[in-house]
DNA sequence: ACCTGAACACCGTTCAAGT
DNA sequence: ACCTGAACACCGTTCAAGT
């Protein structure tokens, strides 16, 4: 006889992400995600395969909460503003936030993440055999600084100065960006 | 009486590096390391405060295996000197090297990389006021890129797209520095 | 179909005791 | 001073049993 299920994937996920949040990934474990849905820890195993997944699947669910930028906006600010966001996440979020550059970026989610800072690269004149690469580049930058600030790697400075970063960090991309922009034949593109 | 100390602090982190590198982060236990080391866990709480004291330092010991650049080289070469020692230490140690982005750079051994790349960053003709928020942006890159690539996060690509990836790398960083070097009147620097 | 009780092997850490 | 034996609370995971 069917019973109604209490819990499913996504409430799983939900409460692992709020333990994180609130008291650290330690803290994440199968005992207290279960006390936190009123089941027991063996009944997680039917919606997630291990703890290695249920933390991929935590990991990822991060990506929800980046919203999509107007596409009517100029490229720059389409960039200036998915870094915004993800500096929110980032924030919301600081003991999980890093294990994003670790996950494989292959899952559907991700994928479509990626397509948008496509867009954003070709409406700048990035060249089509260069758009892989340099959105590799760009996500790594705003990822991996975002990560560094939360989990503390460049110490606790003052949010003046974090404000200035940032400005710094949008100057340095839309820079670096313009060796591989087709229209700017005065800086050679790298070959291959 | 005292007798003579069969193991110190180096060998633990040793032995734990070792452990990580064949057979990845889960399987660094005290155990695992102990009997690496011929001797019981509880022996090694004498030399390390706990677990995560154990894994702050394995990852630090990380950075004694990136060389100091010859100082006479051009600037650019210094940078990509170390940015090409940075993924050889990736690659020798896939399982370790992303916590780096995690570990608050303020140890004696990360200041003294840090200033490394000050020095180069100067050569290059980076303002003064400019150098501390340049250098978390291109160290931030660096360790990134080298990470994502070691844990997965670009999915496997062939070592062709490696190189040429890295070689894109170098061009986005060069082309990035310039809006922040002083003697290059054309291209404003960021204020604050 | 979904959850639980009981059980298992393993984990980090302590503390008093040995040399 | 340095290491060990014994013990503790906790961890992830399994499997058969309940509804």
């Amino acid at each position: 006889m069917a019973r109604p299920r209490r819990i499913d994937r996504a409430a799983v996920l939900r409460a692992s992400l709020a333990i994180a949040d609130e008291a650290g990934l330690d803290a994440v474990t199968m005992q207290a995600v279960a006390d936190r849905l009123g089941v027991t820890p063996m009944a997680l195993y039917r919606h997630v395969d291990s703890k290695g997944d249920l933390l991929d699947g935590v990991v990822e669910s991060m990506l929800d909460e980046i919203p999509v930028p107007p596409a009517d906006l100029p490229w720059d600010q389409q960039l200036a503003g998915m870094g915004r966001s993800l500096r929110e996440v980032a924030r919301r979020h600081p003991a999980v936030f890093p294990l994003l550059l670790q996950l494989p970026a292959k899952t559907p989610r991700a994928r479509s993440r990626r397509e948008q800072v496509y867009a954003a690269l070709r409406e700048a004149g990035v060249a089509p055999q260069h758009i892989e690469r340099v959105e590799r580049i760009v996500s790594t930058v705003a990822l991996g600084y975002a990560a560094s600030e939360v989990s503390g790697r460049f110490g606790g400075h003052s949010s003046r100065t974090i404000d200035g970063d940032h400005r710094a960090l949008e100057t340095f991309v839309r820079a670096g960006l313009q060796p591989f922009i087709t229209d700017q034949p005065d800086q050679p593109a790298t070959p291959d």
